[in-house]
DNA sequence: CGACTTTTGCTTGTACTTCGACTTAAGTCA
DNA sequence: TGACTTAAGTCGAAGTACAAGCAAAAGTCG
């Protein structure tokens, strides 16, 4: 009465862990390996040959001999395989093709309005997919995974949007299983600016475990990465702060329904709203921004004034999760400099010390390349997960 | 040139496997035991007979026939050792004794200062310790770990406090290597939040991953469970939002330099300071209790307005962290059903619905043993991991 | 009470993995 | 060029897990 149980012995599944070691991109030799690992190197080799099999880990230029026969070394093979990071904010569209070491070979952004619907975007999303692994001479085989950002709380594990906002159509939507119908790949899904903080954080900050990343754009809202891993809450609406009331706030509405939110006095849209009634003429963020370019006082001023809204609550913020860096980013970032200025007064000023001599505030060092850094992260994590590696190298 | 290495060949260290789908204290059969992991029953056989040598695994009473031979079961055997979970604060300290079930089975709570310095306060926890178990009639052979909480903010990696406000001497202090020096076991150290805030999980809410526990005592401060996990922070003072400004707070002084601080608002001895001001004879926050208890309505409004000031913060930290529940504890929970309708009436006016529809926010269910059974679970988590399972078996 | 069922403990042979030693390859240096 | 050094490939030995088989144990059911 047995199910059929094939002899389950940990048989290839071991090459993961050498896969993970030389997931750095850093060539080693195999008796480098061994040490490590703690393996025979006769078992080194075997694991190896597994992975060379897979294409993932290729050889590269021996090292300099010590005086006998130069070692050979072993590293990640950063072009045998692609996976594509798209981001998706309200109104326009980036998608990436990231190579494995998640560096971005091609990039291509498009007004693509979200409000579109699920098919329409993501039908688009597929032939652009397609359009760009072709122009880069790479077919849809050597395509891994997908990493994809939405504006709006996503249930990562499903990849389904849960009452997003501005998304109609959106909720509940299989967008991981659309995409495995379209490309054949898993997609990871998640929030726009959990993309973001994950991207800043492998990309500029790899060895911090405890980092905020802050979206200050249309909304404001924040990612969170604590110790070493990113969180998302019960229902993955964590680092949802636009929301939050502050003191300046008080009695202006926010669309939300509430007082005094954040977002209504600190968002791209409420600074131009704010310096619209000291008589500019500016229709959105980008005016602002030229505003502040040309040193014009109001601006500047609103601008600042908005980095200390933003910085009260992030005082909270940072007496809750004790971070040790923190990142603006978001489109309002193009001003970022008085923004900056402006968090930082608050919250050098009202932090406890503790709390803030070891904590850097600082504006996105990867900007609008972010989301789809972070998204193909996300993608990489997956695909080259010690589960992924061990199913590709076993079915040789 | 090698070093010498032993076979490495996995071993026994799958032992640890069945041990830890034992941890639950549910008792099972070989057979389930072989069809959850895959295992062939004979492998399962060797398995738990290596288990049972330690003593950690026994054989429970056999299950019910099907027809034939009943199957005979095992189970973790709660009784076969036991950790200590101790939990220091400013004046008092409570040392228990649990089984490997995580149950308290003898607790000792005594006035010790922990402003007497490390060697005072740890050398009494030693000779304390010792004679709890022999009370219960145990050996020191039979003490597998010690799990700690400390008033202050704690390194976990290394179990040394750092910039403890109010532990004069212990800064940076090696608390687990004294430990193993005077006891023999390893020792996990912590804030005693974070503990309260293990052992509330644990105890009470045991499917939940996202959980805040908010102490409200002589200061106040929050354990963060995220993702499953607990999060420190960078510098291990993650939760300290008791220097967090509040609104009604303008212009009030808080020793710690700042103004308007949570913890100068909302605090125990902060309600007890304000309604003397109204000419009540009250001293602490006893007092506060028993003017509660009676109705007075002065205490009650000074109870339900620190609960206010607390929501305050808490909708912050709502919106940030998304979690599924809050629980109030600390001295300050004997009036808990006041302090609880002041942070609800506030959580639920200013978050949004999204954040609080599946929120829940209660009064801790362990109360004073929430730290004592944090402390054992840290304890426990680090005696029982696989690691340690695996040496175990091993050695014999 | 005896036949039947189910589990357990034990044994055996096979398949697979890992290890370590040995041989061969590929350099350096005198 | 030849001796030396270091790395890589090969292969048998050892150990583990597995499946299968069998006898004994411990129940149920007629």
């Amino acid at each position: 009465m047995e199910p059929p149980r094939k002899p389950s012995t940990l048989g290839f599944v071991g090459a993961s862990d050498i896969f993970q070691l030389l997931r750095d991109g850093q060539p080693r030799t195999r008796a480098e390996l061994s040490s490590i690992t703690g393996l025979a190197r006769s078992t080194v080799a075997l694991r190896l040959e597994a992975l060379r099999a897979t294409g993932l880990i290729g050889p590269t230029g021996g090292a300099a001999s010590s005086g006998g026969r130069p070692p050979s070394q072993f590293a990640l093979n950063p072009t045998a395989r692609v996976v594509i990071g798209a981001d998706f904010g309200a109104t326009h569209a980036t998608i990436a093709v990231a190579d494995l070491a998640g560096d971005i070979l091609l990039t291509r952004r498009t007004a693509r309005p979200i409000a579109d619907g699920p098919e329409a975007v993501l039908g688009w999303f597929g032939t652009e997919s397609r359009g760009l692994l072709a122009e880069l001479g790479r077919t849809e085989a050597d395509l891994l995974a997908v990493g994809m950002g939405l504006p709006g709380p996503v249930e990562h594990d499903t990849g389904r949007p849960v009452n997003p906002p501005i998304m109609p159509g959106w909720d509940g939507f299989d967008v991981p299983g659309w995409v495995l119908d379209e490309l054949g790949v898993p997609a990871l899904v998640d929030n726009d600016v959990n993309i973001m903080a994950i991207g800043e954080q492998t990309s500029s900050f790899p060895d911090v475990t405890d980092l905020l990343f802050v979206k200050v754009a249309t909304g404001i809202g924040a990612g969170i990465i604590s110790g070493g891993s990113l969180q998302r809450g019960a229902q993955g609406s964590a680092g949802d702060i636009g929301h939050v009331r502050i003191e300046r706030g008080s009695g202006i509405a926010c669309p939300c329904g509430n007082f005094g939110c954040l977002e209504a006095m600190a968002s791209g849209p409420a600074i131009a709203a704010q310096l619209r009634e000291t008589g500019a003429d500016v229709a959105n963020m980008n005016d602002v921004a030229d505003l502040v370019r040309h040193n014009d006082l109001d601006a500047i001023r609103a601008v600042r004034q908005a980095g200390r809204d933003i910085g009260e609550v992030l005082t909270t913020c940072i007496s809750l999760v004790n971070p040790s860096v923190i990142v603006l980013g978001g489109s309002v970032s193009r001003v970022g400099e008085h923004l900056l200025a402006g968090v930082r007064e608050v919250v050098y000023q009202r932090s406890t010390p503790l709390a803030t001599q070891h904590l850097s505030i600082l504006q996105s060092r990867v900007a609008e390349k972010a989301a789809v850094l972070g998204a193909s992260v996300l993608a990489l994590h997956h695909a080259l997960s010690p589960e992924s590696i061990g199913a590709m190298t076993e079915e040789l």
